[in-house]
Parts: C-alpha cells; structure tokens; sequence
DNA sequence: GTAGGTGCAAATCGTTTGCTGATTC
DNA sequence: GAATCAGCAAACGATTTGCACCTAC
C-alpha cells in the first residue's frame, strides 16, 4: 500500500486539480482516509475529526466523502442494515473481510480472487464494470473470546 | 432449482411448524418469492400482490418477507443505496451478477466461486460465515441498445 | 376464544439537501 | 471579490414499529 503521506499528497492534488479548496475541515478528513486501515465510517470520521475542530457538523463530513466518492477518490462499501464504510487507501473495488462481531474490515489478498470479473465476463457476456466481493466471518481476535 | 410448487409446499411447513399462520395476503408472498427469478424487492412484491388483495398494506410485505428472512427461508440482498432485493428460490449465500442498467439480477454459476469460503477461511484464519459476491455489469440485453 | 396478522400512521436512521453566513483562493 | 464551503435544520426514502381491529386455527 502506499504510504499515507504520498497518498495524501495525491487525494490534495486531485481536488487542486477540480478547482476544489482546502478547507481545515477538509483536510482532516483527506487525512483520516489516507491514513486509516479500518475502512471508516462517516460518524466515525466525524467523531475524530471533532478532536481537533469541535464546531465541524456531519453534514460537512458528508459532502466531503460524496465528493471524493464522486472523484473516484475513495471506495464506498455500502450496507443496508448499517453506516456505510470507507476506503481512502485503494479507491478501486476490492475483496474484504468482516467480522461479524467487532465489525472490523480488512482488506482481502487472495490471488485467485483478482480473475474473477475476466471469468465472469467471459462466462455470461457481461461487461463486467465493478464488484464487491465480501466474506463475514470471526475475525481470530472474536473468536478467542 | 426446485421447481416452483416444491418449494412454495417448503416454506408454508416450515411456517406451519413454527405456528405461523397462513393467511391469503401471506400465501400471495409466498408465491411469488417461490416463483420469481428475478430477485423482487419488497415494492415489487406488493404491486404483485395487490393485484389479488388491493387492500393489502405495504406494512404487511415487510414482516412476511423479514420473518421468511430470520427463518432463512428467504435471502436478502441489501443495497444501501436501493431497495433489497429478495431470493426465496435459493435462501443461501452465492453468487450473482447484477445489471447496472435495468437494475436485473440474475444468479451467477461459476465453479471456481464455490470453493472461495473454504480458501478464505483457510488463508486468513477467519471463520467464515457468510458471503456476498456480486458482479456489476452490463447485461447483453442493455448491451445492445 | 385467542394468539397472531393486517392495515394505518407515526417513528427511525443513515444520508442528502436548502439556505445563510463565512472563508479560501 | 467571488465562488465555494461550513454549519444548521429540514427533507428524504427505505424500513420498522405501535396499536386497534380482525381472522385463521
């Protein structure tokens, strides 16, 4: 993975580049996705966010992550039953892992895994543009207990 | 898959063994989770049924479909940003392949997938209990246009 | 007869939006 | 100085819930 700062440098570039400002707010929030491994949530996003600027709102956190979601800038792991998370680090689809317990997600590295849309779009005639590949299960931290 | 009618007599047992009742607006849901292929969403279920039953309330589609669910007689497929989408053919975690245009999702079949839980599990040390693979593409149909 | 179901309306919850005043460039 | 952004509150949309009446068993 690459390293935060570089990944940072990166996210700061992209929104120069849109003609996007940089607010302190803002830049909180560039620096929690770049840095962060637990796929956050927005409220908890906020939550940080809040340590060093009390008066930031919700809805400020909100507009920043759509944006970046629009951008391509970040990948959106969406749940119905629950807050969506996200991953600043590889904004391209990838497979996870969940814990159903601790809700924790981690990043997925199995080899065979990354064929899969070229099979599956030789298979059926589909063109295959994305795809989300989750496994819940215990994470061996849970399982302990 | 198990044609229609066996797995419509499957699910009013095991409704029947737990004391559940039977009543017509039910019986209506029943049929079409048995009988659909096309994974309908709770909305689509009630233009259906209100077809026979125009008093049926939207209400009473929710807690038929998430009592089939908390029974496992019923998979949900949940989008944070869409309506779910349920399976009543195949009530187990596998494999689809969702159009990103008509919003059409059909079952995916492909060997090498099947296996996956067992490869994850072992490499990662998780126990695995659950999954959810789905493959956004273009169906050939929306290709075409 | 009674437990369980239906229909309606209100509540919930994550997320989005409209607006006004503030701030970056 | 002007366009974008922050903060607040209200709106949203899918889903859930509370409750009074009804009905399958």
């Amino acid at each position: 993975m690459a390293d935060t700062q570089t990944r940072l440098d990166e996210m700061i570039a992209r929104l120069r580049e849109r003609g996007h400002r940089l607010t302190p707010q803002r830049m909180a929030v560039l620096r929690i996705l770049a840095s962060s491994e637990e796929h956050p949530s927005v409220e908890q996003i906020y939550e940080r966010v809040k340590v060093d600027f009390p008066m930031t709102s919700l809805a400020t956190i909100y507009k920043t992550v759509t944006l970046l979601r629009e951008m391509g800038e970040v990948l959106e792991l969406g749940f119905s039953d629950d807050s969506n998370r996200y991953d600043g680090n590889k904004p391209y689809p990838h497979p996870h892992l969940i814990c159903v317990k601790c809700k924790k997600i981690v990043d997925l590295e199995v080899a065979s895994l990354s064929e899969l849309p070229q099979v599956v779009a030789q298979s059926t005639g589909y063109q295959i543009v994305s795809q989300r590949l989750d496994f819940f299960g215990v994470c061996p931290q849970c399982r302990g207990k």
